[in-house]
Formats: C-alpha cells, sequence, structure tokens
DNA sequence: ACAGTTGGTGTATCAAATACACTATCTTTG
DNA sequence: CAAAGATAGTGTATTTGATACACCAACTGT
C-alpha cells in the first residue's frame, strides 16, 4: 500500500576519477514525450523515509549499504503542474494532477561499483555530468542543486568522499575528486600535506599498475580519523 | 482544505540575553493527560511548506517576516503510535492512527518582540531553557534536537544571530548569544577582536541607558557583509 | 569618595593556509 | 637502450588566523 501524497527521490553521485555524475533516468515512453528525471518512488504505509529511499536506491542500483542522507523537502503545490510532466502523469498516476510533497535525498557511490544498464527501472539510466545537466521533470534540476549544496558542506567538514572513490586510492584520484565536488582546484603539495598532515588517509604499500606513466602509492582511508 | 498527511511543525528559538529558549505549547485538555509540544500544523492544499511554516508562525506570534528554515523531515511510521499521544489524537484527528509525515522548520525570534501570553494557539504557549526541555508529544524532541544542529552549524557560519538580537545590541549581548546557541564560552578580546576584524558589526556612538554599571557602546550589524 | 559592576583594550605565541618549481620514476617507442 | 612523454612526489618561506592571558576605565547607587 502506497502513500499517494508522499515520495522520495534521490540524487546519486558517482564519481569517474574526473567528473561528478548524477544518476538520472529517462521517463518510460508516453507519447512524444520523453523527459529526464531523478529516480523517485511513493512512500510505502510501513516504512520510514530512511528505508523509502534505499530501497528507491536498492531498486535502481542493487545496491545496499550505501551513504545516503535527507538533503530537503519540497512541497510546491506547482511541482507537478508543469504541462510537459503531465503525458508521464496521466499514464503513471490515478490522480495526475494529486499534489504530491517529495523528501529527498542524495546517495554517493562509486561508478565502478555499478552499471547503469543493469536496471530496468525505466527507459535508460545513465551518469550524466553534474556541469550540463538537461532539463529534468517537475523541480528535480532545483532538488539536484540544492543536494549539491549539501554534499559540498558536508565535504568540506570532511565527512564524505569515501563513499566515491575505490578502497585503493591515490591522493590524486582524491584531490580531482575534491576538486569536481567544489568546482575548484588546489595546489597538489598543499592538498598532500593536509591529507597526510590530518590523517585522513594512510599510505600503503601498493602501488598503482597498469598506467603508462610512473605510478602511484595507493592510499586507504583512515579509519580511526574518518570512522570510515 | 487541509492535507491530513502532511504537517509542518515549527522549532522557534529565542533568546533572552541570558539563555536559549525554544517555544513550546501545552496541548488542550483531553482527559488527565497534557503533553507538551512544538507548535505545527497540518498544510494546506494551495500553501507550499515555507509558506505553511510561515502561517503556523504567524497564527502563533503574530510575527511575519521572519528567519525560517526548514530542518528535516520526519516520517517514522511510529512517530505518532505512543500511547501517550493517543487521547490528543483521538479529540482532533479524523483517523488518529493515520501517518503523518512533518516537515520541520526553525525560526528565531526576539524574545522582546514576543509575548507568548498572547497567543489562543493552545491551552498555554511559553518559553522553555533549551538544556532543559521536558518530554515532548510525538517525535518533537528529536525535531528540537536536529533544528538546534542546524541552527548551530549556521552560527559558526555566521549566517544567522541577527535574527535574535535587537536592533543595536552590545557586544557582550552578541557574545552571550553565541555562547547560548553553541553551549561554550570565549575569550572576551578574542571574540571582540573577530566581530570588529571580519567587520560583522558596526560601532555606533550611541551608548547603552538604563544600566548600573559603566553603559556599553551599541553595534549594529554590517549590511555589506552579513546581508541582514 | 568609595564599592560594586561591567566595559574595554594589546601583545606574544602557535597553528594553519598559502604560494611557489623542480627532480624522480615509470612506460612506450624508435 | 636512449629519449620522449607523462604523472608522481617533495620543502620552504610567508602570511594569516586562533589562542592565551590581566588590568585599568567608566558608570551607578549609597
Amino acid at each position: 500500500m502506497i502513500n499517494p501524497n508522499i515520495s522520495v527521490d534521490c540524487v546519486v553521485f558517482g564519481f569517474d576519477g574526473q567528473s561528478l555524475n548524477v544518476l538520472l533516468i529517462e521517463q518510460k515512453d508516453v507519447g512524444q514525450l520523453r523527459r529526464f528525471a531523478l529516480p523517485g518512488d511513493h512512500l510505502e504505509e510501513d516504512e520510514n523515509l530512511d528505508q523509502a529511499a534505499a530501497r528507491v536506491l536498492k531498486e535502481l542500483t542493487s545496491l545496499s549499504g550505501l551513504y545516503l542522507k535527507q538533503s530537503g523537502a519540497f512541497g510546491d503545490p506547482n511541482r507537478v503542474k508543469n504541462i510537459k510532466d503531465l503525458p508521464w502523469l496521466q499514464s503513471n498516476r490515478s490522480d495526475p494532477q494529486a499534489r504530491v510533497i517529495t523528501i529527498a535525498y542524495y546517495a554517493l557511490v562509486k561508478m565502478e561499483d555499478f552499471n547503469p544498464s543493469a536496471s530496468s527501472f525505466a527507459a535508460r539510466v545513465f551518469w550524466h555530468d553534474i556541469n550540463s545537466i538537461p532539463e529534468l521533470a517537475f523541480d528535480h534540476s532545483e532538488i539536484v542543486q540544492a543536494a549539491l549544496q549539501v554534499l559540498r558542506r558536508e565535504l568540506s567538514e570532511l565527512r564524505v568522499g569515501h563513499e566515491l572513490l575505490p578502497e585503493k586510492f591515490t591522493l590524486t584520484q582524491m584531490q580531482a575528486l575534491h576538486e569536481a565536488i567544489l568546482n575548484s582546484s588546489f595546489d597538489k603539495r598543499n592538498f598532500r600535506k593536509k591529507a597526510l598532515n590530518d590523517e585522513w588517509v594512510l599510505p600503503l604499500e601498493e602501488k598503482q599498475t597498469g598506467v603508462l606513466h610512473k605510478p602511484a602509492r595507493l592510499y586507504t582511508w583512515n579509519k580511526r580519523r574518518t570512522g570510515f
């Protein structure tokens, strides 16, 4: 039994070593119009909000236990009134004009862990670079921007990052991640100095393989410091 | 027409120059049991979430235009299942067991601007010190703690504070506010140095009156810096 | 004028952030 | 196997901000 008034939408961030991406779905074909949207679903009667978000995420990516955090509630009466969203609503909702409040969550996933083509959640599921997101259905663009803001704040307080890198990573990868999220750039020496000094990461004896240049040393998160 | 599934609850913080307080209501009498709770109300069909919060706040305090910010959504299926909350639900809700998702907001008001006894919102409306809050109805204790966390973070990023002080204030008052919110204490000289150095405030020619000691210089917020 | 009370100020030390450029090591190719 | 291409990796000097700390000043009421 679902609650028709409340939904959960997930902003799933992924990192590929270069740029920060969001997971989008293309809505199933209804007439001519196909729109892009965030993965989301209505709330089931017996689950709490966090559980609903985790469920949506699992249905979409088959991944569980991911970092997942509430980033806002969106309830404008007009959020569901855009004419472009009407066809989809008509073929997917019993009351297409019904007002829906959505609770937004954001999640962080390692892109290497997840192949979006695997899902049957929608017509298409794909990663999209955060810097050139197309027009999205409903108020989903706003939701993405809000989530990005929260993510940036969390990152500068060093509470996230872990989730977007492989188990073992190079400091250059870590720096690229920070740069992608914060959309800025840092001095290599200072970045490394800080990461090591604050003991966020620990050096391993291992080195990168399969690269066509000097292989970099690998690091892992320092559990004592970061809790990861 | 109200939406029975969604409500808005307000955590109204007030400052009296000494300590940080929250505005609580005592629920109207139903049987023996009186409980304390946060002011809140169901969402009307034609208003958005921010508007609903502003409306609740206005109905309660007659104040409008206040700082008001979303601080989370709470939707545990059990949040409305505590036996102690049953009598009130039975006499106030058509479906007492219906699940309600609530969107929490917090607001900041100058205690001097508002006399809680003026309201007819509930059996009683009163300020309560943040450090000794009694048991509250539903999950309202959790909501207060979450709002307090958000407030503290906002304060350290210097985005709030304005709303809890009079137009003209002394640096000692400002310091007391920071200390009350962050529940810690600061060195007077360092605090003043920083406030002036970062140009959060501007000195006025005026001085405090009506005090039985050396009157302090008054300050106002520096609009260029703080946006207030 | 004296007691009580809060206001107001300066300096030295330490920690953290920033700016900045060159050598080292590996792979691939001719 | 030498050279070119690519990224890895490192240290120091300067500036800036945070902290610790103690006394005199100005007003009120008696």
